[in-house]
DNA sequence: GAGCATAGGCATACACCGTAAGCCTGTCAA
DNA sequence: TTGACAGGCTTACGGTGTATGCCTATGCTC
């Protein structure tokens, strides 16, 4: 006999389907086998794929574990921001769910991290209409660099047909070998130079990079607004 | 007599019922009915729907307009930031398709805005290194806050049905009437607080707000490593 | 001009998708 | 015992990407 169906089951595993095997293979068949049944049963659990999704981003927000408070807001904001992007890094393609479905959170459980996260910025000390700017920015900021971090988006490689220029090969490879000459120089050349430092970057220390320089900001501006 | 279809032609019409019908709409069926011919006569001119795709990322790009770099660099950079930021708002579905489709721009046009952004970066007076990480820096902002920006996904709402929370419907009125009540106040404070301000949050205040920050930040770093 | 290669259309077919509609069965209350 | 109903299943429809093959108009070679 098998466990009973639930809309909980149900979304775990669209969830484990999306992490594992990506965005499009989640169809209401794939998760129904996966919970070992037929696709139309799934519905008198959620109300449609859309639904089903929304429970996705749901659960991915419910991964969310909350820093201790109990310390400088600064350093609560700096561990909030890793924490969230621990949480994009590990579901990467729930971003691509928010890209293209553009449609607001609505669990309850799903906007407490954005509570927390106003909570920290309020501690900051700036007035509410400064702290949403703040929370636009540092959201918008880990958002987008973790998305440019696991789509490979603007990564580097060689030419290919004399036409287009295929960047991703040179990642595969190590990077400080001459792949420069592969590339059209003459046109891009700061491109050419720019491929090492590309192609080695360190995604921890980037995002700590711009971390720093957005909470250092921000810092400097509560301080004298207060 | 029509006139002969082209891969642009192709590419064109499909970049064009992506802006106008979003993500979805663009099937093969649909972008061969926009030029007047049949699905199948695309595949004389895109390999499958991934190049079709591609195509249209690379006509994106295409569209970007370089500032005039006779300036300093800040405001080159500046300038060249609204400018990416411009592009990606004309296309909104292009961060979709970019998020989804994790994989690199090939086409030789399609890198001329790296290039322009590395060149500007470098002309700050920092090494290759630091210049990798501050354009991420810089791409990833401005990526990640057009994506909240065009998306709703952290907008503001009421409570519906006792167990969610839509926060979608307060966008559509004016946010100073007392919509706070209908939120869970006792378990979202700050974001109850903090609605108004979300809602009537001016997108291009909030954009110079955050490059404001990162640029003046990169400014100093520059400053102090010559 | 004749013959023919090729490019570039089209029609058909297949496997997949979301889901509307209806059917079947096991459980439980009256 | 009867009836309601929850929660499975089956079938069917119109959509998707694309492999395969056919048809025809253009243009090149002799």
């Amino acid at each position: 006999m098998k466990a009973r169906l639930t809309r909980e089951r149900i979304v775990e595993a669209a969830l484990h389907i999306m992490d594992a095997e990506g965005l499009d293979a989640v169809s209401m068949r794939r998760v129904a086998r996966e919970v070992g049944v037929e696709a139309m049963s799934l519905y008198h659990h959620v109300r449609d794929k859309e639904d089903l999704l929304d429970g996705v981003c749901a659960m991915v927000m419910c991964d969310f574990r909350y820093p201790d408070e109990d310390r400088p807001w600064i350093e609560v904001a700096r561990d909030g921001a890793r924490e969230w992007r621990r949480v994009l890094r590990d579901h990467p393609n729930v971003i691509a769910l928010w890209a293209e479905r553009q449609r607001p959170m609505t669990e309850l459980e799903a906007l407490m991290p954005m509570e927390f996260a106003l909570r920290v910025i309020t501690r900051a000390g700036m007035d509410q209409r400064e702290g949403v700017l703040v929370f636009n920015v540092i959201g918008g900021y880990i958002m987008g660099v973790v998305m440019m971090e696991v789509g490979a988006m603007f990564s580097a490689g060689t030419a290919r047909g004399g036409k287009t220029v295929d960047l991703s090969a040179v990642h595969a490879k190590l990077p400080d070998e001459g792949f420069a000459p592969f590339l059209p120089a003459e046109q891009l050349p700061c491109l050419v130079a720019a491929l090492p430092h590309l192609a080695e970057c360190d995604p921890d220390e980037q995002f700590e990079f711009g971390l720093d320089l957005l909470l250092a900001g921000i810092e400097a501006r509560a301080l004298t607004a207060s």
